[in-house]
DNA sequence: GCTTTTCCTTAACCCAAATCAATAAAACAT
DNA sequence: ATGTTTTATTGATTTGGGTTAAGGAAAAGC
């Protein structure tokens, strides 16, 4: 099957740090996945449609966004080899109240709900593994918000360029903005100071 | 034993939604439990300690919060019928950047780690407790950061006053501004200014 | 290549909330 | 009850980022 190639990266990337399931028990998850290609532009999700898949991305880009006031808030990037969900929606079986869309051509291998429910039934190992997946979610999703707390825009948007410069190349400067929770604006000021300080600095020596 | 009827309630509202473990399993459980009272100002976790239990609260209440340059930013309260934990230092087992503190005499029952991995292994049912509860954690994050992103300092206050009214009474002020992330003066201002708004339009009729 | 659109920057002005400071009101202790 | 500490309010001032608007740079399209 063409596939195959696919599926190995995500059991290596994907489930190489977690407790490996049996082959069998991978043969079953593996027959319930789904591969899907979301163009640069289109969504994965739509606001207020029900999440209904787990994505593990092997290549392309993705937005995770609210529009509040006819304003995108970015809250997080998704990148090649992670996993992409609105898992809110996914998990409450409840409306999305976010958009996900692809910022670059972008393939997923797939999971649906039903699907994943099934897998929970059959292979009971596998809540070990969405307990972990959870778990990580959840982390993940604290160390953000407490950088939203403890830290000042300037210092975010240092994180962002030393931790993943990735972002910077492959986004505008514009989303980066609206995932640091300012305007486009703001940044290209805060770009600035912080350029003319360098600039200073520089000079003194 | 005396503390049977903490660990019924226990059960009853901790675990009441949750599909029921076998008499045996709970017995494992309850095994692994244990008891503490926390008084009044004291700490149920300091920052920089590994948060080494999850707590179910029998009574009381506490603040999670970080402290940053000699301020506290208050992240969540918990009360009684709940739990309280700092999960990302738990699960990571890395020092906590948070302290738990309690703000009245407060009583818990509590599993610490080597106890809840003992009782993953022992009884994997716990595993889809697991799973369960790490999801709701990771929904109630998304749901707050959301609003935090979503929403206007006033009409969260708002939110807070309808939504949670037992906070208004059992908190200072000056730590629902710190929990919605502004400053006491601050939240002194729009209370003021909506009391105004409201003899306004009850004097228009 | 040139044009068009998209993105970034800069500047002027505005506003909500922070800060600083002083006072008032509650809560607590003896 | 009275003094002490803690908490809440109000005012004056500052500030960081929003808003609006305009011009410049870079990409994308033809």
């Amino acid at each position: 099957m063409e596939h195959q190639a696919k599926y190995q990266e995500l059991k290596t990337y994907y489930f190489g740090v977690l407790p490996t399931l049996t082959e069998d028990s991978w043969k079953i998850f593996e027959s319930l996945l789904s591969i899907r290609t979301i163009k640069k532009g289109d969504y994965l999700l739509r606001e207020g449609k029900i999440c209904n898949h787990v994505s593990f991305i092997n290549h392309g880009l993705l937005k995770i966004y609210y529009e509040v006031d006819g304003k995108e808030k970015i809250v997080a990037f998704f990148k090649e080899l992670t996993y992409c969900c609105d898992y809110a929606s996914f998990l409450m079986r409840e409306p999305a109240e976010t958009a996900i869309k692809a910022l670059e051509e972008t393939e997923v291998v797939e999971i649906n709900y039903e699907g994943l429910q099934h897998l929970y039934n059959l292979v009971p190992e596998a809540n070990m593994i969405g307990r972990r997946i959870a778990e990580n979610l959840f982390i993940d999703k604290c160390r953000n918000s407490s950088n939203n707390v403890t830290e000042s825009v300037e210092s975010k948007y240092q994180k962002v360029v030393t931790e993943t410069p990735w972002l910077i190349q492959r986004v505008p400067q514009y989303m980066i903005a609206s995932y640091l929770g300012i305007t486009p604006e703001a940044l290209s000021r805060i770009k600035a100071r912080n350029s003319k300080k360098t600039v200073v600095t520089a000079a003194q020596y």
